[in-house]
This record gives structure tokens, sequence and C-alpha cells, in this order.
DNA sequence: TAGATTGTTAATCGATTAACAATC
DNA sequence: TAGATTGTTAATCGATTAACAATC
């Protein structure tokens, strides 16, 4: 199946899957049935027969599903067999952030540097190099790099994704709260904190 | 019209269309229309009509919507009419990021105070006060406060979702990698960020 | 075997989009 | 006025859920 025909709601249900399996795997299960996995994620048993068998993932009319069969496959599907180089553009705390609990080699991420305005005042604090925004470019295409990370202020992300998919980055996680324009096979995943808390606003009454 | 007859969606693009008016304030719109916005947040036009609309938000048939006018009907929809009391429980990267990104009276936003298992060695680098996480269930209740966010690891984030709708909230923002149980009238949202970075891997094909 | 759960189809549900009359 | 855009209804689209035969 085209990854293009893949509704980007099943690949999200998928990550969710497999965290949700990793931690009962760790809470002793072997198998799982639909019904269990779907109370522990919140969705529907149906739902998640469903999504697994578009993927061929199958299991036992009796007893479910084995777990550790589910995590490998989801993981094989997630791209968790191989690693995957990310640079972050703009190095605050949310960078840092990135840096402290992302940075897994487990989960198939390597953070391999960080690139901001100021460079100099960053350099020794993190695990990765920091180096000037102006190498950015160059950077991401000598290392061939494919992932990167906005954490810039709001003005400058739309220019900073410019330069990313122009060196040749086709995958962004933007945290800037604004709407980045780019061409059709650039996969753009935002998370909007200012959003978050406005929802909670809304709808907690308070 | 009730909240939860309200679909979230709506409220979450609403948030959306006000981030992408200050932005068009800012290059100096005076009014906008519809089709206009909807480039600005990749939205059908329709869409954005309809939600209008459902809240009784009106334009001129000839020159579409005022943007102040916008701005500041879904400011008082999303409640930045008003301060928005917070804690944070763990106090790391995340945690710092809040104070020094969120932490904004225009936006409605008091951060009060922070919890941690580990309060001594925080206690001086924030400009809120930290303290134990033992004290925080008593500090949500003296202090009223309805909203929580959560950024500790992943095993103790359910205790401490259960202790914070113990004391009183009603509004959660969760960054641990968790679905978190609680009674129907909590509010929830999720920043998951393995889990966007998941997306991103499988969509750009790298 | 009997019972439980999968795998899959059909039905439902709800959100999005198109269309266009109203009107500024 | 003529043209453009809103406001709203109807049509479409797609995702979710229910149902159940297959089968372990």
């Amino acid at each position: 199946m085209l990854k293009s025909n893949i509704n980007k709601k099943i690949i999200n249900r998928f990550s969710r899957y497999r965290q949700a399996l990793l931690r009962l795997k760790n809470l002793g299960y072997k198998r799982v049935v639909s019904i269990t996995l779907g109370k522990e994620v919140e969705v529907n048993s149906s739902q998640i027969r469903k999504d697994f068998s578009m993927f061929k993932i199958t299991g036992n009319r009796k007893s479910g599903y084995d777990v550790d069969y589910l995590i490998k496959e989801l993981g094989n599907i997630l791209g968790k067999n191989r690693m995957h180089k990310l640079v972050l553009a703009g190095i605050g705390n949310i960078g840092a952030a990135l840096i402290n609990h992302y940075n897994s080699k487990e989960e198939g991420v390597e953070i391999i540097a960080g690139f901001d305005i100021d460079p100099l005042k960053l350099q020794k604090k993190y695990s990765i190099p920091v180096y000037a925004l102006i190498k950015m470019e160059e950077f991401i295409k000598s290392h061939s790099i494919k992932t990167g990370v906005i954490s810039v202020p709001a003005v400058s992300a739309q220019d900073v994704c410019d330069k990313m998919v122009s060196a040749g980055i086709n995958g962004i996680l933007n945290f800037a709260p604004v709407n980045l324009k780019s061409a059709d096979d650039v996969f753009i995943q935002y998370v909007n904190i200012q959003n978050k808390l406005e929802n909670i606003f809304y709808f907690s009454l308070n």
C-alpha cells in the first residue's frame, strides 16, 4: 500500500498502540486482546482490529495478539529498526528537552547537531554540538539529514523551514505557532502548546 | 450553546484562527476575507464561515471580517479576558519551557508554582517557586487552581493526575506518553513528542 | 465441543466541502 | 448598479462503530 494512501490517523494510532504495548509488556502481559488494548488507548476495539488487519498484522481467534509480535511489527512500520538523524533549529528549553529526553538510540532517534543565531553562549551546555544558524544548510546537505526540528520564534520559523527544505529535509517538527508553507512532499507536524492550553481553558470551564 | 455540544475541533481551529489573525494584524491587515484566513491556516473557507456563524461572529458581505473584531471575539471565547492559574508537576526542560515562553499575562496564563520530587536542586533556577511534590495537593486546594501541567516520567503520570484531580483540578496538559484515566469532567490534552516524531519518520520516508 | 475473539463487511455517524441565494 | 463575499443549506466524503460469520 502506498504511504500516501494511508491515513495519518492510523499511523498516529499505531504509535500510541506501541507505547501502550510497551507499558503492558512491562506489566507482564504476554498476549493482549483488542478490547484490552482499546481501553488502554481509548480506541474502539473494532478500530484496532481493522487497523491491524490493514497492515496484515494478525492475531489468534481465541487468545488475541502476541505482545512482542505487535511491538515488533508496529516498530517496523514506524521505522524503529533504523536510525533517524535530526537537527535542531533554535536551542532553548524545547531544544534542551529534545536533547535530554528524545535522543534515544533505542527509539531510533539521533540528534546530531543544533543551530542557533547565538551559538557562543550555548556551545558548552549541551551534549550535542551547537553551531551558528548560517551553517545549517551546509551541514544538512553534507550529512544528508532528512528531519528537522524548529523551535525558533514564530517570526523566523518560515525562513528556517525554507532553508531546511532547500537543503534536503523532508520531515519537520515545528514548535512555532505558525502554519508553515512548503512543498507537498514535505511532511510537517505541529506542536502548539498555546493552542493546547486554550483548549483546556475553554473546556475545563475555569 | 452548551460547551459539551461544541466539537473540540472547532475550538482548536478558533485558537489557530486567532494566532493567525494576530500575525495578519501585525502585517497591517485591517479586514480579512474567509479565503485569505483559510489559506493562512489551511482550512477551507466554508469551514471558517461556518465556524464563525455557529458563534454568531459576523462579517460584511462585501468586505469580509474586521480583524480586531475577530481577535476580540475569539479571545473572549477562548478565555483571554481573564487569568488562568497553572501549576506544573515535574520541573525539567519542558517545565522550564512553559515558564519561559507561556507564562504570559497578555495570553491569560499565570504559572504560579512548580512541584518536583527533588525540589532543593531546582529552587533557585526559575522565576516561579518550586516545592516538593507532596505539597502539591494542599497548594492546589488553598489556591483554587483548576489547571495542571504534567511533565513527570510516564510511570508517575497517572499518580500525579489522580492527585491533581482529587485536589480540584479539571484541566490537564500532559506531556507524559501515557493515556490518563480520570473522571469525565476532567479535560485532558496530550503533547506526545515521541508520537509526532514517529509520524514524521513514517511519512517523510527516511 | 463450547466459548471467546478475530477479521471483515455493512451501517452509521459526523465532519467537511460545495453551492448559491442573500446582501453589502 | 455590478461584483464580491457572507451565511447557510444540501451534498459529499470519510472515518468510526456495530455486527457477525469464521475459527482458534
